[in-house]
DNA sequence: CGTCGGATTGAAGATACTCAACATGAGTGG
DNA sequence: CCACTCATGTTGAGTATCTTCAATCCGACG
């Protein structure tokens, strides 16, 4: 099985074998499954491996005084969850396994030894850890411009595009094993009015949420509703560009509506579940 | 005057006279001044030089089809605007002048060498860079799970202590550029019900807020409102702790409501204005 | 077949929005 | 020096969105 994270960083740049090697070598590390609901990292630890997802799903979530939850990022297959051990002195917030989660744990000398060797890898995380405040600003923009609707469409297209980019979106279903509560949880939203809004958006014909599977049924025109541009993940390695999906000309276009990121990453491993 | 940059990186470690010099030095490169309401970098264009803001206040922005904007963070003295530059191919959101502000440019080869030479200052920037990320999630935390007025409060708190850093927080009267339109960019919120809860906020004797300078006059009871907790800063270098502040022991709690940051800093440099 | 987590529905109410009017105040030009 | 103007701040009334708090339903699983 390729690696998820060389999947995900192969959207930044192309490795040479020895490169890639290594980097595949990353999810041979040790792993430690995790129980849904369990957590993986608390609030205020300094910790000495660095989390890699390797399957299930993992969330990054605050918890206020009054109990409050906020999830702030989910964390999919080939995600990092704690680069900033490097030089934080503890973590500022929870991450918590939505489901049951495996994550490799990459000591940090290791890890370490791999960017000093290798400049291209370092740059890879580089880029992986920029896309990752770029996908916070975003939700910033779901949660202070979009309307609910928006916003659960937004991360709907999110999260499709990134399971692409790991292989495990086959005709635009994705795995989706978030409760109702769970999804207020991170849009801010109660869970009565996530409930109307997915009835909305599944009377539109837009999508099906069955069984912890998200499918998504009309692509092109949840994206439309979102105002989902794909700038923002900087997905180089693109090919395709396709002006009907995005509102802009100058923007960066990768994913069309027929799946062509799809056809681009042939490498199709399962990995959830 | 003592290059901003370094005051606030400061707060991460201690540099030796010789890295201190080369980081003071980065904001002696040639300068450029903005316009207030000027775009200071443009969606989608390739940046070659980095910006450090010098004085004034910026600002993250993104722009909807729609016309709706966003405002995604503040730059203050001391914060760089396009770190990513090093690793991305284009900025995926405006920086634009709240007010007149003028940046130092900084070749990104001269940003090089200096992180290829300094280990400590790579460090120093690596740092910068998370603790942004954190902001952000913060930034999360308060569109999703704190009411109008915790946000609010929230972000003068945030703002506070950042000011502080810099050393133009005296008398924890801190510059505030922004109208009530902006204030509203950047919550989601309208203008009328920014104005409201200001007045709220100023009938409860928490701060006073006229002719472009904000003065948090009870910042204990504020960071209350807010449930500010000081941690995801990643303040290393302060000495005092004041559990009083924070609601939770085991967190890390740094400025005190009497100022102990601000003794912390004796460089009382004045930048804004 | 019962149980339990999760989804769904309803009704009442709060928070915040919209739109419009009006006030204020700093600059500006006559 | 005053009047004018424009941007900003303030206020009010009506309304929409979303919340809260239940009650009820469904379906997987023991």
């Amino acid at each position: 099985m390729s690696n998820v994270l060389t999947m995900k960083l192969e959207q930044f740049t192309r490795f040479s074998p020895s490169e890639r090697e290594r980097l595949d070598d990353l999810s041979n590390h040790p792993r430690k499954s995790f129980a849904r609901g369990e957590t993986i990292i608390r609030e205020g630890t300094k910790v000495h491996n660095i989390h890699l997802v390797v399957c299930g799903l993992a969330a990054r979530s605050k918890t206020l005084a009054d109990g409050t939850r906020q999830t702030l990022a989910f964390l999919v297959p080939g995600d990092l969850c704690d680069v900033e051990v490097f030089v934080l002195q503890a973590m500022d917030h929870d991450i918590i396994a939505v489901t049951d989660t495996t994550c490799a744990l990459i000591p940090t000398k290791e890890m370490e030894d791999l960017l000093s060797e290798f400049s291209s890898i370092t740059k890879a995380l580089w880029w992986s850890t920029m896309t990752d405040s770029a996908v916070l600003r975003e939700r910033i923009v779901d949660h202070g411009s979009r309307d609910a609707r928006q916003h659960l469409a937004h991360m709907f297209c999110e999260l499709l595009i990134r399971y692409r980019i790991i292989g495990d979106a086959r005709d635009n279903a994705i795995p989706f094993p978030l409760t109702q509560e769970e999804l207020a949880e991170a849009t801010g939203m109660s869970p009565p009015h996530i409930n109307r809004v997915l009835q909305q958006l599944r009377g539109e014909g837009l999508i099906e949420l069955r069984g912890k599977v998200l499918k998504i049924l009309d692509a092109e025109s949840l994206m439309k509703v979102a105002q989902f541009q794909t700038g923002y993940l900087h997905l180089n390695r693109t090919e395709a560009r396709d002006p009907e999906v995005s509102g802009r000309a100058d923007d960066l276009v990768p994913a069309s509506p027929k799946g062509l990121v799809q056809g681009v990453i042939n490498k199709v491993t399962r990995v959830f579940e």
